[in-house]
RNA sequence: GCGAGAGUGGCGAAAUUGGUAGACGCACCAGACUUAGGAUCUGGCGCGGAAACGCAUCGGGGUUCGACUCCCCGCUCUCGCACCA
């Protein structure tokens, strides 16, 4: 079957009588049909100790329904990836999967009346069939949705292992509660104060949930970000700011007449000495017992109240007015002695640091607005160098400087104030140097049915006791689909809620949140590494072989989320015993979005490509060709239906062109000629620099035009004999094979090449062949281009000069002067100054 | 406000790290072959100019024989964080 397949509606000759009526177009149905049965079977790896291993990933998908344009790129870049790695000798790890559970799953089934499940996984289904046809080159028998119970309950299993370890803990809090959701989100999906999934607006509510402890890991997952050398600085600077490192002081102010102490947290305890009045959080535990029974109580609590309700009233990104209220009551600056108020302020946060913040307004903006509206002492301690402050400053200073004012500290430098003022407050017992995160623990409970049940029962007796591992996994109860009932929150399902203690054994009620779907996502990675190992989450064999993945692909979206998640999973499953790596990912290649007419697709700006139609219209390889070509994976990329058809064009040219070729190898070499040496550089030169801009920064868009450029000089190269010709086109359908593969494949056979394209090696160059002979030099006149000069690649530079100066377009430009200095760049330029 | 990144033809983009600005492709123009051309092939294509040449990489300075590239000032856009004490 040289040429079956090969010829759509032409005849289809392979020994370069091309019919002068028939349009010659390759017949990319068939052609892409043919390759694809044959791989399905393709791409199975294993652990193979003779060969150096690379493990590919792109984000798995949530089966939405369709794949889109983005997933297109995605994983059509890491395709190209995995391919040409294994034609450089890898063993490639390249699988796929689902990232299964999630919202969308509930909504669509309560719309058809099914069950999630069947919904999910015909989706996958579909999706999967998409994939195929583009050609991806996975290990499918590697498959995983993170739906299957298989999945989740090694995920169930870690739950109970982080647990025991403390890592997972239960709380009330205040969360993001989404109402069209109606569940809660962590902060990391909360974007400008929208649900990261239906965009509504998301509202603070008390409630009672479980968490992981990352902050636990907060300082590893910081220091391991200079590890990361192969991720975009985007990326690490996002994490480093999300995580939020401050070094400062924690210190107690003892209230006046009580025992109750208030704990600050403090990052300038240089300033310590400028104390005017101490703010707390609205929400701060101490304020119950400062007020109660004080004349001040009623307006205390209604401020509270007022100032709780304005905070759930407003959109995001609103500052509310800084406001505040007097408790009556006063505490002691411990280094001072001094009696300063106790106010209440809507601006200071419980989660971060205490709740309570000791005020500067002389060296902080946000105290120096509240003191100015409550008429608050203004105390400058920190004078910026050359200045002198006093009370009437008109703004507040939060630059370093030298303290004023400051007891035994005046007259020293912030810096050294800091660490000597902690000192002393450590000595005194009433301070100590502290440091502090802005990550939050990551909230994981979340009120749906459609995820992984939190393995848990919570009994009368006992309390809260682990399901036994035995009983694992907690599946998800599968009865009334049939109704509008379905996806009912386990909450609202006393048959899930039914269970006995596995302690006591009496009647006890299981817990009914579930995961947050990034979770299942946070491990997905070591999973495929053993993706059908029973007795844990991974067999840690084969994740010692394979992790970390060496490059992994996705939108840049995802950079805090999912990668913070993942992140911090890969360190706990590694402290549990089941892995080997500090981090997950050696290389992340963030890629840009697929944007139509300047705006992201989307269906409501009814910009939308189906990948299916483009497939039926030009098939897969150009499809992938044209995204590949039309920018650097890392830009965003315009879609554009005319560049579509210029990628089309270009297979179809390189189709004619191979049918000339006809399918008989020639090994003889043809007599030296000028023209096949010069076929010959070409050949060595394109190779360098498609390997070069694939393997330096993954430019696929510059290796195509280089595979381009050779085609060129090629098809205009009339006299070139058949051996160069032939030789010059093996070339490009290597180089191109992992773009284009199908085409690749087809046309390699058709050449009557031996074996599978894919299976050869990636051609190497040789660096002496690639060398130019002769050099066009340009000649410039005071750094003007003023002519060109073809010499020979070994001419001296004084030959050069003199060549240059007699040159009559520099004779003519120098208009008679004298060069006063010459400047020769081997092998570009030489510029005359005079 | 803080942090990061980007600004090059009509468009998507190149430029070996200071050395021919605009490779490659799209669009466009002219021609060839054609009943036809939305197929294919040939040529042209930054702007001005007949040409010589001049002007061009967001704007303004600077360093240099030479700057898209390095330095300073400013403008615009994108992204992230946003009361973090």
């Amino acid at each position: 079957m040289t040429n079956g397949t090969a010829s759509g509606t032409a005849s289809g000759t392979i020994n370069g009588i091309v019919s002068a009526t028939a349009v010659h177009k390759y017949d990319f149905r068939a052609i892409e049909g043919k390759w694809q049965a044959r791989w399905l079977s393709d791409n199975r790896t294993d652990e193979d100790a003779a060969k150096p291993k690379y493990y590919v990933l792109e984000m798995f998908p949530y089966p939405s329904g369709r794949i889109h344009m983005g997933h297109v790129r995605n994983y059509t870049i890491g395709d190209v990836v995995a391919r040409s790695k294994r034609m450089r000798g890898y063993n490639v790890l390249h699988p796929m999967g689902w990232d299964a559970f999630g919202l969308p799953a509930e909504g669509a089934a309560q719309k058809n009346h099914m069950h999630p499940a069947a919904w999910t996984y015909g989706n996958i289904d579909y999706m999967r069939q998409q994939l195929r046809q583009l050609g991806l080159s996975y290990d499918w028998r590697r498959e995983i949705a993170t739906c299957n119970p298989k999945y989740f309950r090694h995920e169930q299993k870690m739950f109970l292992e982080m647990y025991e370890k403390g890592l997972i803990y239960q709380k009330v809090t205040t969360v993001n509660w989404c109402q069209h959701c109606q569940t809660v989100l962590a902060n990391e999906q909360v974007i400008d104060g929208c649900c990261w999934r239906c965009d509504s607006a998301i509202k603070p509510r008390r409630m009672s949930g479980w968490f992981f402890r990352i902050t636990s890991y907060a300082e590893e997952l910081l220091q391991d970000l200079d590890k990361l050398s192969g991720w975009p600085e985007k990326v690490v600077t996002m994490q480093r700011n999300w995580i939020g490192k401050s070094t400062g002081m924690a210190c107690d102010f003892p209230v006046t007449g009580s025992d109750a102490k208030i704990s600050i947290f403090t990052t300038r305890p240089d300033t310590v000495f400028g104390v005017t009045f101490m703010s707390l959080a609205p929400e701060h535990p101490l304020l119950d017992t400062l007020v109660a029974g004080t004349p001040q109580e009623k307006d205390v609590r209604a401020f509270i109240d007022e100032v709780t309700t304005e905070k759930q009233q407003l959109n995001y990104g609103e500052e509310p007015e800084k406001k505040g209220i007097f408790t009556g009551r006063f505490c002691e600056n411990p280094f001072t002695g001094d009696k300063v108020p106790i106010y209440v302020a809507n601006f200071v946060l419980m989660e971060y640091g205490t709740g309570a913040v000791m005020a500067v307004p002389a060296h902080d903006d946000r105290d120096f607005a509240f003191a100015k509206t409550y008429g608050l002492p203004i105390k400058p301690v920190v004078m910026p160098e050359g200045m002198i402050l006093d009370e009437n400053m008109g703004e507040a200073s939060t630059g370093p400087g030298v303290l004023a004012d400051s007891g035994p500290f005046s007259g020293m430098e912030s810096e050294a104030a800091k660490q000597a003022i902690i000192a002393h407050a450590d000595a005194k017992g009433f301070g100590h140097a502290q440091i502090t995160y802005r990550l939050r623990d990551w909230g994981l409970s979340r009120q749906r049915y459609w995820g992984a049940p939190i393995p848990i029962i919570h009994c009368e007796r006992c309390g809260v006791v682990p399901v036994p591992l035995a009983e694992l996994p907690v599946e998800l109860p599968v009865d009334a689909y049939q109704t509008k009932d379905t996806c009912l929150p386990l909450h609202q399902r006393p048959e899930f809620i039914a269970a006995l203690c596995p302690q006591c054994g009496q009647a006890a009620r299981r817990e009914t949140d579930t995961m947050d779907t990034f979770v299942e996502s946070s491990w997905y990675f070591a999973r495929f590494t053993s993706p059908r190992y029973e007795d844990g989450p991974v067999e840690k064999e084969k994740a010692a072989y394979w992790l970390p993945v060496d490059q992994y692909i996705g939108g840049v979206e995802h950079a805090i989320l999912h990668l913070l998640y993942s992140r911090f999973f890969v360190k706990v499953m590694r402290d549990l015993g089941y892995l080997n790596i500090d981090e997950p990912f050696t290389n992340l290649l963030t890629q840009g979005m697929v944007i139509k007419d300047g705006a992201k697709m989307s269906k409501s700006k009814g910009n939308v490509v189906d990948p299916d139609e483009l497939i039926r219209q030009y098939g897969a390889d150009t499809v992938r060709l044209f995204s590949l070509f039309a920018a650097p994976p890392e830009r965003d990329l315009e879609w554009n239906a005319k560049g579509v058809e210029g990628a089309s064009r270009f297979l179809n040219r390189l189709y004619r062109y191979t049918l000339e070729l006809g399918s008989t190898p020639v090994t003889a070499l043809p007599p030296v000629s000028e023209a096949g040496k010069a076929m010959e550089r070409r050949i060595h030169q394109t190779i360098k620099r498609v390997t070069e801009n694939i393997e330096s920064n993954f430019h696929f868009n510059t290796a195509i035009s280089a595979v381009m450029e050779l085609f060129n000089s090629l098809s205009d190269e009339a006299s070139l004999s058949l051996y160069w010709r032939r030789q010059a086109m093996r070339t490009i359908l290597l180089l191109l094979s992992p773009m284009s593969p199908h085409f690749c494949a087809e046309m390699w056979q058709a050449m009557g090449e031996k074996g599978d394209v894919a299976a050869q090696d990636w051609p190497v160059w040789d660096e002496a062949i690639a060398q130019e002979e002769r050099l066009t030099i340009v000649v410039q006149v005071q750094g003007k281009v003023r002519s060109r000069l073809s010499v020979a690649a070994d001419i001296d530079d004084d030959r050069l000069v003199v060549m240059a100066l007699a040159d009559e377009n520099i004779i003519r430009a120098m208009a008679g002067k004298t060069a006063k200095k010459t400047v020769v760049v081997k092998k570009k330029l030489v510029n005359i100054v005079c």
